[in-house]
This record gives C-alpha cells, structure tokens and sequence, in this order.
DNA sequence: CGTGTTAGTGAGGCTACCTCACAATGAGGC
DNA sequence: GCCTCATTGTGAGGTAGCCTCACTAACACG
C-alpha cells in the first residue's frame, strides 16, 4: 500500500511538512467550512471578532497577525456576505471598527459548535495525544516569532 | 511579556495554527534559502529531481503532490535558471523528463549541505525531542492524506 | 498652527496553486 | 491499417491570500 509515487518523507524537511501539511489543509479546509460557505481565513477572522467584540481594523490586523491592509479585504468580504459591517470608530475619525451582525453573531456560534463537535475532521485521524503535542509544539513556535 | 494584541492560542484551532506557522514559514523561509536565490517550493522540487535522478514532468508533480499544470511553472522556472532541463522522453514522444544541469546538482548539494548543519533556523528554537514529535506527527498526517 | 504620526484603502504585484481546452502521441480492438 | 479512447504536457485564464507603496483624512502636540 505504499505509494512508490511519493517523494518519501526522510527527503522533506520540517518546513516542507508544515507547508504540505498546509495546503492539504487549504484544500480540504474550505470543504471543512464549507456548509458556511467560509473560507477558513474568514472564518478566522468572524472567531476573532466574535470573540473579542468589536474592533478597530488595526487592532484585528495585529490579532490575525497580517499586513493592515490585508485585512480590508477580509473585512471587505464579510461584510459582503452581510456578517460583519464596519462603522465609525466614535473616538478617533479617522479608524473604523468592525463587528458582527445578527447573520455573523449566528455563524460564529454554529462553527464554533461544528468546530467542538469534531470539526477537525483533518486531525482526527491522530491520537489526542499527538494533537496535544502538536498543539503544544506549534504554539511554542507560534509564540517566538 | 504576555501580548495582549494577539489571538490567544486557545482561540485558534489546530488549521490555523498550522496555517499561521506556514504564514511565518514561507515569509521567512525565502531567507533561509536566500543565498542560493531558490523558493522554497523550488527547492523541493530541485531536491526531488536530484534525489530521484531524471523524471517525467508527471512523475514530478505526483512527487510533490501538485497538479500536472503546475509543475510546468516550477520547471520553467528551474529551466531559467539553468538548474535543470527538459527533454523529450525516449520512450515516450508526448512525455518530457527533467533532469538537473550541473549547476542544478551543484545546488543540491550545497542546499543539502546547508539543511543537515542547521538551515532548519526556524525550528531551532524547538529542543530536539519537539523537533522530532513535530515531524513524527506532520509524517502520519501527511501519509494518511 | 504647522509638523509629524497614524488609520485605513486604492492600485498594483506576487506566489502558488487551480481548471479547462487542446495538440500530439500512444495503445488497444477490430 | 484504422478508429477510438486515454494520456502527456502546456497555453490561457482564474483564484486566494498575501504583500508594498502612495495617498488622504484625521489626530497629537509643542
């Protein structure tokens, strides 16, 4: 059963991993979000607000760790699917702030359930124990940058 | 120290942070190849090559797991560089292999070379025992895919 | 009231993928 | 030998998710 077609692992370093293992996530990733019709970045992106409340544009950059511009498109893109909507920040003209509508509110609760109930379909296929581990470990290297 | 401008992991599953460490990866990982002026993705690709010995076009994108149309881009580019060259298959006149020039082996080399004695700079950070969970545990999930 | 800083965004670009259509070729049935 | 079907690589064109750079509007402050 094994596949001879494949480059065998020895040959990839770490980082190839992380990056195979990410674009395996990516492609399955939107199947994992998909009945939300949500790219898993967007999905992201409604958690923070939805869990913090809402935000300064900036300050949802800083969270989601990428450049403030590319967040105007994520924002952008929520809103056109009527689950976020920006609006003036009332103590400095020249921010906005973002926050869920009813719509957003609602999703963020139903992926989060889908999410606890076994959403990580992609990782279930290994022991708690190793996706304790994992999550430990890509933390620490999370937290260092 | 904690920084309170950032997502709490527990905010994150175990695809995002995945995807946030590839993030980090490929926007770092252009350093660590950087000498040799060589994508990460392009490494690979010359990596596999060189380890296989000369392939089809096909067998190369089995290898790295992309479709077929997108390994044409990885060898043009390979091409350019005058690493590695196509030629038409002997054995197949619709089919084309890529093999490495001599600078392209030259350059595994070194690449190689620079892996085994630490190129691995973003998962130094990691002690070794972590190191080897983390590539025990990306391999199953890769593997299973 | 300038002077410098900061917030968000338009414009434009990049990488690493993808699908779809196609020409050339191969392989098998009759 | 011919006809059909499958397969190889590639052009064309598209997407997601990032980026930088330049700019405007607004704040902060001596």
């Amino acid at each position: 059963m094994r596949p001879r077609d494949d480059t065998p692992a020895a040959d990839l370093d770490l980082g190839d991993l992380v990056m195979r293992v990410a674009r395996d996530l990516r492609r399955t990733g939107m199947t994992a979000y998909e009945p939300y019709d949500l790219a898993p970045h967007h999905a992201r992106a409604l958690r923070v607000v939805g869990h913090h409340g809402t935000m300064r544009l900036g300050e949802l950059a800083q969270h989601l760790r990428v450049a403030p511009r590319s967040v105007t498109d994520v924002v952008d893109a929520l809103e056109e699917r009527g689950l976020a909507e920006r609006s003036p920040d009332p103590t400095d003209r020249r921010a906005q702030v973002v926050g869920l509508t009813d719509a957003g509110r609602r999703l963020v609760d139903e992926v989060d359930a889908a999410r606890r109930t076994g959403a990580e379909a992609y990782f279930g296929r290994l022991p708690e124990r190793d996706r304790a581990s994992l999550r430990r470990i890509l933390e620490r290297l999370d937290a260092t940058d």
